[in-house]
RNA sequence: GCUCGAAUGGUGGAAUGGUAGACACGAAGGACUUAAAAUCCUUUGGCCAUUGCGGCUGUGCGGGUUCAAGUCCCGCUUCGAGUACCA
């Protein structure tokens, strides 16, 4: 019987799907293992031949974890929320909704055609009301929470409440946008609208008028993560900074925590520095400069409190509320004009422009350790967002402040010995200071560390700053004035928001006429009609963004289907959090930083158990393009073949990788391919058209997409998962090339050939031979190790190497065959259930055990010694396993090689490595 | 600029400090076929020798540690990824 993976696949999946083979429950009997697949955004386009790799890698780990006993939740679900669903829904009038049920349908055929173990009962999508009502259900609880600082979580809004009313601010030591200071006889006599307005201070969900990106053409805000270098990442439009009115999450209250949690992770260490730089935690000190003949005191943050004594001017950024409270009344013009020419600047323009500009403002600052006045000035170099939006320059020691002193000719003072500061700035924190002697506080001889320490203690102590922690990390935004997302629970009475009674949820999302906003600039939501509100009330009109329902999926499919909470204690205490995570790197600063955000939240809450939601997290390598050119002679439609084209004057012109196999050129295919080219002639070599080939992404207009369903349907989903593995390291990025997969293909056929000769089944119970165990023990011995080590591409070729073996041994042995099913099952999962049931088995290969390798079989009767001199490896000898060392060195000597190695050379060492080498070293 | 990662045949890639190039693709030659496909066998880093066993060289570059370095250390070069007026 010949291998016929259509016949094979097709009749398995049904029978795992008849069967519910994937079907997972709580068993309190058997330790749990969650292995989770980021969910995908299921776009128009479907799946290309890149997106299953990391789906194929994450089952055979759920697979093999399960045939070691482990009780192993694998789900799989849609991030169905999404920019380019509304983008189309504008252009075509088609509810975004419809086409992206539709995408969803063709993501699940595709996926369904390669096997995966997945419980869909267990299936969420992030737009379903069933789904989303626990995302809205979180947003309330941030609502009614702040971050108490001392005890360094998140607390009931009410205990807050509760500490104004009794003390007013006396013992508040909270996460808020502002500090604020009132009594307790202050708060009472505030109004409800005054009140309202302070606790957004101190609400973990809050509204803020905050610098937003604000994106025109998409008519939107976009968080810090999904801009870049200026522009939207979806659609690469330029973003403004704007001032708006939003809701915010108060993520950077979590800063520490997030950082601290890194620690107890198992992630890649680029990703976690990627997170740590993104977090952005810098120790410094905030110092206060009063200003000359004026109240106003400048507060600064710096990490070089050890170059005070070289501060020459201060900078603060345009957007400062320092700037209009010190210019001087003949400068204010002048000032004015400046900061209106950065306000008509977009970022992108802002980041372009490296020119350096600035103006005084005519106020001159005291230096609190020298007592002499500084001129301070306005710069957009200085950000309003970092620190306190003012800086003390020091042009020695900064590279920015230095090219900032140089173009307007400010002093620049040296503070470290030896230090040349003629052409640039000395920015590296070492050496002994100069230059550093006030009246009180001398630092001259002092290394930069202890310099800072001494300066930090000096300060505080006299009141003129402060230690200071900052981070970089923002608040998130969390308002998108879009249609395709979730509505916000709120609606407004008195211009005060009120969360809608939990009971009431979810809140569904309206049907409009248009995905536009409205004629008056509302959002898209303002269209709608009769929308779930009561007489008098208006309701948010803004949906949350993408990152919403992202954040928590991982704990609603530990209990997909619960209607009174997001997941029930006996669940999450259960599956706990994820094992093992795998998705695409893309999502460090986002998707990895707001979920990790959102579940110390719910711990704080005493939602989770868990204070991380992923274990260990693996990204999987990006799948490029790899692209295939024909070589047209300019002005003809005559093609060149690869090799020859050198000596004409050719045109690269990209052709579909389809029509092209180990990159020659179907010419008939080619020209059909398109009209242009049914009567294109070629120059071939060799009877052959030869293309060129370059690494691109994959993508439409380059015409190098491979889609998974052609590689199923020619080769089987058995052949595609292997050879998706065996492409190379999961997390390394690599080109799609279908070159080299009739290897994996043959390697299946002769696993096959195993069982089958002719139509005749011809394993029988005959004991296995020493050199069958050892195949095999070998085999199950590296294929456990890269499991556990994801080194997927190296147990493929272990396979290999084992079935080569076994047709050589012309082995029949069920006892063998069967194990080395067991052991390919994870990779292959039709094929070996299918040869499982031949073997006359008649439960899934899922449920069998998996084995464990037995060294007695891999003990080798003889050992080969390479014999080496001074290193250089010269022959080898064979001797018997347990022979002695002593031995072992005195056959390496008498072999006959050994004389002309020592040669009337004396012997200085003897190293003998076991199994491995004798090394001699003479001279 | 900063952070992280990488560099090994024609290609993808293997190598707990211990005979570099596993495994696969491609290529060349051969067997079976009228032929093709499929399958099987042999060779395949480079150079030299191939009527001889073999010899030399070789993991981006320059040093070092070691009996022994693709692997460890120091200094570069190139490429990739992330990030950036963050004081």
């Amino acid at each position: 019987m010949e291998y016929n993976h259509k016949d094979i696949e097709s009749r398995w999946q049904q029978y795992w799907k008849e069967n519910k083979t994937y079907k997972t429950e709580i068993d309190n009997a058997r330790p749990k293992y969650y292995v989770l697949d980021m969910f995908p955004y299921p776009s128009g386009a479907g799946l290309h031949v890149g997106h299953p790799l990391g789906y194929i890698a994450s089952d055979i780990f759920s697979r093999y974890k399960r045939l070691q006993g482990f009780n192993v939740l694998h789900p799989m679900g849609y991030d169905a929320y999404g920019l380019p669903a509304e983008q189309y829904a504008i252009q075509t009038g088609q509810h975004p909704e419809v086409t992206t049920f539709q995408n969803i349908d063709r993501y699940r055929n595709q996926l369904d055609k390669i096997g995966f173990c997945y419980d869909w009962d267990r299936e969420i999508k992030t737009c379903d009301p069933e789904y989303y009502k626990w995302t809205q259900w979180a947003f309330i609880q941030m609502f009614n929470s702040y971050f108490d600082k001392n005890k360094e979580k998140a607390l009931p809004i009410s205990k807050l409440i509760e500490n104004f009313e009794t003390k007013g601010t006396i013992d508040v030591n909270a996460a808020c946008g502002k500090e604020m200071n009132f009594t307790s006889e202050e708060w009472k006599a505030f109004t409800d609208k005054e009140k309202s307005d302070i606790l957004m201070n101190y609400r973990v969900a809050y509204l803020g008028n905050t610098m937003v990106n604000w994106c025109p053409k998409l008519g939107t805000v976009l968080a810090n993560d999904e801009v870049s270098e200026g522009v939207s990442i979806r659609g690469g439009y330029p973003v403004e900074q704007k001032l708006m009115y939003q809701w915010c999450l108060r993520v950077s209250a979590y800063a520490q925590r997030l950082l601290d949690g890194l620690e107890t992770i198992d992630w890649t260490d680029s990703l976690k520095e990627t997170q740590r730089n993104w977090i952005g935690r810098s120790e410094g000190a905030e110092m206060l400069f009063k200003i000359a003949d004026s109240d106003v005191e400048l507060e600064i943050f710096t990490t070089r409190a050890d170059t005070v004594f070289g501060v020459t001017f201060m900078v603060l950024a345009p957007e400062s509320a320092y700037v209009q409270q010190i210019v001087t009344a003949d400068k204010k013009e002048e000032v004015d004009a400046y900061i209106n020419s950065i306000k008509h600047k977009t970022e992108r323009e802002r980041m372009i422009d490296k020119t350096i500009s600035g103006v005084f403002t005519g106020a001159y600052a005291i230096n609190p350790l020298t007592g002499k006045q500084i001129p301070v000035w306005v710069s957009d170099y200085v950000l309003a967002g970092y620190g306190t939006g003012a800086i003390m320059a020091v042009p020695a020691h900064d590279s920015r402040d230095y090219a900032f002193a140089r173009h307007f000719n400010l002093p620049i003072i040296p503070l470290i010995e030896g230090c040349d500061v003629s052409e640039a700035s000395f920015d590296a924190k070492e050496g002994k200071m100069i230059n550093s002697q006030g009246e009180e506080l001398n630092l001259n001889g002092l290394e930069v560390k202890e310099a800072i320490a001494a300066t930090k203690k000096y300060i505080s102590e006299k009141g003129i700053g402060k230690v200071k922690i900052n981070y970089r990390l923002r608040d998130a935004i969390f308002s998108r004035q879009r249609y395709w997302g979730e509505p916000f629970p709120v609606y407004y009475k008195d211009g005060i928001p009120y969360m809608m009674d939990e009971s009431k949820l979810p809140l569904l999302l309206p049907e409009v006429d248009k995905f536009l906003p409205t004629e008056t600039g509302e959002p898209p939501l303002g269209r709608a009609k009769n929308w779930a509100t009561e007489e008098g009330y208006s309701i948010e009109l803004c949906t949350m963004p993408g990152f919403a329902g992202s954040s928590a999926y991982y704990l609603r499919y530990m209990d997909p289907r619960n209607n009174d909470a997001l997941v029930s204690k006996e669940a999450n205490n259960y599956w706990r959090n994820v094992d093992l995570y795998l998705g695409g790197s893309e999502h460090a600063t986002g998707h990895l930083i707001y979920s990790r955000f959102w579940n110390k939240f719910l711990f704080d809450m005493g939602v989770v158990c868990e204070q991380e939601p992923f274990k260990k997290l693996i990204n999987q390598g990006m799948i490029q393009g790899r692209s295939n050119f024909v070589y047209r002679i300019k002005d003809t439609n005559t093609f060149v073949s690869y090799n020859l084209k050198k000596d004409y004057d050719v045109t690269p012109i990209h052709v579909d990788v389809n029509i092209v196999a180990n990159d020659i050129l179907d010419l008939e295919k080619f020209k059909a391919w398109r009209p242009e080219f049914n009567n294109a002639e070629f120059v071939l070599e060799d009877g052959k058209y030869v293309c060129g080939w370059a690494v691109e992404k994959m993508s439409k207009s380059m015409f190098n997409v491979v889609n998974p369903d052609d590689i199923v349907e020619r080769y089987g989903a058995d052949t595609l998962r292997l050879y998706e593995m065996f492409l190379g390291p999961l997390e390394q990025s690599k080109p799609w090339d279908t070159n080299g997969i009739d290897g994996v293909n043959r390697f299946l056929k002769k696993l096959w050939g195993l069982f089958y000769k002719g139509e005749d089944m011809v394993i029988t119970d005959i004991e296995p031979t020493a050199d069958e165990l050892k195949s095999l023990h070998k085999l199950i011995k590296k294929v456990t190790y890269d499991i556990e080590n994801f080194s997927f591409n190296t147990s493929i070729s272990a396979f290999m190497i084992c079935v080569n073996e076994l047709t050589s041994l012309k082995c029949k042995s069920k006892a063998i065959l069967e194990q080395v099913l067991v052991v390919l099952a994870p990779f292959a999962p039709h094929i070996t259930e299918e040869l499982w049931h031949v073997l006359g088995n008649n439960t899934s290969i899922c449920d069998a055990e998996w084995p464990v390798h037995n060294e007695e079989y891999l003990k080798e009767a003889n050992v080969t010694y390479a014999v080496s001199f001074n290193g250089k490896a010269r022959y080898n000898i064979e001797v018997a396993v347990d022979t002695p060392r002593e031995e072992v060195e005195k056959l390496a000597l008498e072999h006959e090689g050994a004389a002309k190695w020592i040669d009337g050379k004396s012997i200085r060492k003897i190293i003998v490595v076991p199994n491995k080498i004798v090394n001699i070293v003479v001279g």
